[in-house]
DNA sequence: GCCGTTTTCGGCCCGACTGTTTTCAGTCG
């Protein structure tokens, strides 16, 4: 994200967060808080769009109001009305609602009877008495708290996607094997395929009328393994810590209401409000069970059902983010976003040569058993000496070792012989041409530097871009998530240059990467630029990586028309050999 | 604060669960 999306986005956020503590109007703190959502998914830096009210204002969730905040920050750096707000309560009161299980009413009660300023004050005056006296407080609350903090401390905010699909897989074989789960999936922002996950959502069908059958299943539920504290267990819901910080929510639903709740529960909240919004001025009503008229439930047992009685097509889970999807859906315009399985080649890779774990002939026949029919060998270059990178000399042989592989293999894959070229910090690469054009495939990525500032990024990227054997900007902000912000160039500026060349932008599927981001991924499908999605693997267990980058394509709104891997093997050859002059 | 195939003003989604209550407020998703 950019850097002025993620002040802007923490600036309304904490707007929102006062306004609750102080008890305004609470449509005005719904407001901000989506302010705040939407310029954080915004994919163009708000510094580039610069103070322009109207245009501001034009986008969906901001109106006049932020528009001129907006503005404001970007004339001054401050918005005043956020000053304003600060100044009306302590500084340390925003953060206590962090802690799950206190909101805004306590907060107010804490503050003003109790004097509690901040999570310290908190959590001394936890050790006494006085908290219990206070209206609406007793011994269990106070535990709660206790707890909470506890776990608010240890746990990251979210998690990657990587660390909460396979988390929610395995309970979801557990729940699938008591004899009463009919069907059983996750939903939540997992379903949406986000890169990061707040807590893991899980959905299960059963004859909730038969009696005992969701008691047991909940009971299963809290019984598993990595379950450490339980949150809530009632007659169909149940929440869940587990010993490594994860929060997982299951809810039990007849299956006449499965398609209404995994609709519900998988979001998001603006995409929700959209549809109950368009069921009102259907004259129906819209909630987690079912679609119904006068009472009367109409549609509910799929998701297909539901979409189809609001007189629209199913809307994949990717897309449902309020971003524009139920007007496409409206038009019929939503086209077929690509799968994992319409990858038919990787692209960038690395063997034994340099840091992978793999030789060049396992990796080509691993692809080979996916049924793909073309695989490059992309190892790191001589700037690299941690990854082994390789030097002018040792890639001459390198490419040998290559084309001898690709010779024997000739009848099972395609193998290309390429390079991960470093983007050095000034935007030349690193290898000279003369050697560039020896190669099938140049993937070049940066790797270092990455605290540069906007303008010298985009400047390197773009000289990146311009050399004429460069065929995929790989990981082009080189970001961690979670962990590495890299780089913040000015994307739109990025893709006109790619377009220019006709390059492909890489979505490096790895969970941790994701790199280009899903909005900047859409941007690019919109000016027309090709994406290549690679799982930069070290060995065979990366190649599953796969999944992530197609999730964040489908995002994108990505077709396999949009993806160099997903062409025919004659027709890449075509487009390598075109993006290459 | 946002928004408009009923509206430029008057609405704004809805249910489960908990704890502290004697009928409900607060929190969450």
């Amino acid at each position: 994200m950019a850097n002025t999306n993620a002040q802007l986005a923490a600036v309304f956020a904490q707007m929102a967060a006062v306004a609750e503590i102080l008890g305004q109007d609470r449509f005005r703190t719904i407001a901000l808080q989506r302010a705040s959502r939407v310029i954080a998914d915004l994919p163009d830096d708000l510094a580039t769009i610069g103070p322009d009210t109207k245009a501001l204002a034009a986008i969906d969730g901001i109106g006049k109001g932020t528009a001129e905040r907006i503005a404001e920050f970007l004339n001054t750096g401050r918005v005043n009305d956020h000053d304003e707000l600060l100044s009306q309560i302590p500084d340390g009161l925003p953060a206590l609602l962090d802690i799950p299980g206190l909101g805004p009413k306590t907060i107010a009660l804490l503050w003003n009877n109790a004097g509690i300023e901040s999570l310290d004050d908190l959590r001394a005056k936890l050790e006494g008495e006085q908290l219990a006296k206070l209206p609406g407080m007793g011994k269990k609350k106070i535990e709660n708290l206790r707890k909470s903090i506890a776990f608010a401390e240890a746990a990251a905010d979210r998690v990657s996607i990587g660390r909460a699909l396979p988390m929610a897989l395995w309970f979801l074989g557990q729940l699938r094997a008591h004899k009463s789960v009919i069907d059983a999936a996750y939903a939540g922002s997992l379903r949406r395929g986000r890169e990061t996950i707040g807590d893991i959502d899980l959905l299960v069908s059963a004859d909730t009328a038969k009696p005992g059958a969701a008691e047991s299943i909940s009971d299963l539920f809290v019984s598993l393994e990595p379950v450490e504290d339980v949150l809530v267990k009632g007659a169909t819901k149940t929440s869940i810590r587990t010993s490594d910080h994860l929060q997982a929510d299951l809810r039990i639903v007849p299956p006449e209401s499965y398609g209404a709740a995994l609709m519900y529960f998988t979001g998001s909240k603006d995409h929700n409000v959209s549809l109950r919004q368009r069921a009102i001025a259907m004259g129906c009503s819209l909630n987690e069970y079912s679609l119904s008229r006068d009472g009367k439930p109409i549609a509910g047992k799929t998701e297909q059902d539901v979409y189809k009685a609001l007189d629209l097509p199913w809307i994949p889970p990717e897309l449902r983010e309020d971003r524009g999807e139920i007007r496409l859906a409206e038009s019929d315009k939503l086209s077929k976003l690509i799968e994992h399985t319409d990858i038919r080649a990787e692209l960038h890779a690395h063997t034994t040569a340099s840091d992978g774990k793999w030789s060049i002939r396992d990796y080509a026949l691993t692809c080979a058993d996916l049924g793909y029919h073309t695989v490059a060998v992309t190892d790191h270059s001589q700037s690299q000496p941690i990854a082994n990178g390789l030097s002018p000399e040792r890639l001459e042989k390198h490419i040998e070792a290559v084309r001898a592989v690709a010779k024997d293999l000739a009848d099972t894959i395609t193998v290309l012989a390429g390079s991960e070229v470093d983007i050095l910090a000034d935007g030349s690469l690193d290898y000279p041409n003369s050697l560039l054009k020896q190669l099938d495939v140049v993937v070049a990525s940066p790797h270092h530097a990455l605290g540069q500032d906007p303008k010298k990024a985009t400047q390197r990227l773009i000289k990146a871009i311009r050399n004429p054997y460069v065929t995929i900007l790989g990981h082009p902000t080189g970001r961690l998530i979670t962990r590495r912000e890299g780089l913040s160039p000015d994307m739109k500026q990025i893709i006109v240059a790619a377009a220019d060349r006709g390059i492909a932008l890489e979505i490096n599927a790895n969970h941790w990467r994701l790199d280009l981001r899903d909005t900047h991924a859409r941007a690019a499908i919109e000016a027309g630029v090709k994406l290549a999605i690679n799982t930069d693997a070290h060995g065979p267990a990366d190649l599953g990586e796969i999944i992530y980058g197609t999730l964040t394509a489908r995002r994108a709104g990505a077709t396999a028309n949009d993806v160099v891997n997903c062409m025919t093997k004659a027709a890449l050859a075509k487009w390598i050999e075109s993006s290459r002059q």
